[in-house]
DNA sequence: CGGTATTTTGAGTATCGTCAAGGCCAGTGG
DNA sequence: CCACTGGCCTTGACGATACTCAAAATACCG
């Protein structure tokens, strides 16, 4: 066979008509995305976006976790939220990035340069909507994080976390497993990064696992695979009734 | 004079364009919008939507305050963010509120009837494009809030709250003044409802208060009250250099 | 297998939560 | 007008939790 049949081979064509997070856009918008599109890779502790920057591009991300962190001019960092397999990141229009948008693991995303993506924005009132309702997810997602910090005690923190993981990230690179009737969690981050993104140290969250541990609620085979024994306790350690409506818990 | 000249001394009349909220939308588009308006008033204490409920309306403050809640099933609730002169709330589309909105204290609010708002909002790019911009907004304002929420120790969140109360309301509701160079706030809520705010206890942010009065930093005239009296160390205490550039704080 | 970084554990101190008591203010009724 | 009352705010005392510094144990990487 002389000249494949199918799409030139790109290296850079990103089909998004695959991606779920484009699910529902109509072709003609997923073909007009796709040319201003750029599929990227960057090494583990990258910065993509740096604090008060406009960055060239919006992303969104294909494989990977990420962090939102606030730099202090100290040097020091305040992580503010994970970001994963099927989000985006970047701020809309002129506006500066209010925090810097590091990689956690090698990542792999895929960039829209900024000026043709609102450009197109400005055009297409499909993708406008799809970009308000993207916005409304983030938001209760955020709103949902602050309930979690919102526990006073460090265990209930974690478990919060531990429990947003497997909402958020149910069917998403592998960090939650169903494996016969036990929750096994992959903990993408390190103690230090997790300390940082609960408000507490990394000797009190290093603390907080033993406690689970001890009461049988989950069992840390490493630092960073945790299996959770009982679901149930869990959702009441990370704050009970309130997290059985959180956003995208379904059954 | 018989028959008066101006517009219709219609009670049920909102005058959109005077208000700041509304300030660059077209002409046209706020004639649109003032039809599905209503003003409507309620006393303090009041619940005007409920948890996981799909409210008649999308609503404006134009005067009091508000308070988001999230409900227990045990009937505690939790208190996650403040609604003030200016804000708007309510859920986009046929989302549920994922939090109770109730009056503190009494409240002059708008009420734009959900259906037709949100067919005008298909229609128009213009109102979608302006609940865009609202969302990116409230999403900003969030994610500040959780920084003041990562601060561990309570005097250093009660300093965020002040702070956040400042940058935001500025110049709103007689919240902040500027009295020959000293700065007065209004806080605009109780101890208890404070101390859900601020994912803490009564008692302890009664001491948090005392705590920084001691030092120096404010002066609480009443509970209701507060005179800052080094906005620097206020700042400092709040977290620093994070809120040098915290959302709207310009100058 | 050894070296390094990360994580965990330990001991002492600071902060916070809990329970209890007291103070302040506004509204009520004598 | 004043005492009474109830709600809210503040303060005190004590136990629980978290932070700090230090050291040991474990995991990770070549």
């Amino acid at each position: 066979m002389t000249g494949s049949i199918g799409p030139p081979a790109d290296k850079d064509h990103c089909d998004l008509s695959k991606l779920e997070a484009f699910r529902g856009l109509s072709p003609s918008l997923i073909a007009e995305l796709e040319t201003i599109c750029r599929p990227m890779t960057y090494p583990a502790e990258t910065t993509l976006i740096g604090m008060e920057e406009t960055p060239e591009y919006f992303g969104y991300v294909r494989r990977g976790i990420l962090r939102m962190q606030r730099i202090h001019l100290d040097g020091t960092g305040q992580i503010v939220g994970l970001v994963a397999e099927g989000d985006v990141f970047g701020p809309l229009f002129e506006g500066i990035s209010e925090v810097a948008i590091e990689s956690v693991t090698e990542v792999s995303v895929l960039h829209f340069r900024r000026g043709p993506f609102e450009a197109l924005m400005s055009r297409s009132v499909e993708l406008e909507h799809f970009m308000l309702q993207k916005l409304m997810i983030d938001l209760d997602r955020t709103r949902d994080w602050m309930l979690v910090l919102l526990n006073r005690k460090v265990t209930e923190r974690l478990a919060g976390f531990l429990v947003v993981l497997c909402i958020r990230y149910a069917n998403v690179d592998h960090l939650v497993r169903w494996d016969d009737g036990r929750l096994e969690i992959r903990v993408p981050i390190s103690r230090c990064d997790l300390a940082s993104l609960l408000g507490t140290r990394v000797e009190s969250v290093s603390r907080a696992f033993s406690a689970l541990a001890k009461r049988g609620i989950i069992h840390p085979k490493t630092p960073y695979l945790v299996e959770v024994r009982d679901v149930r306790q869990l959702l009441e350690e990370a704050g009970g009734e309130i997290m059985g409506t959180v956003t995208g818990l379904r059954g």
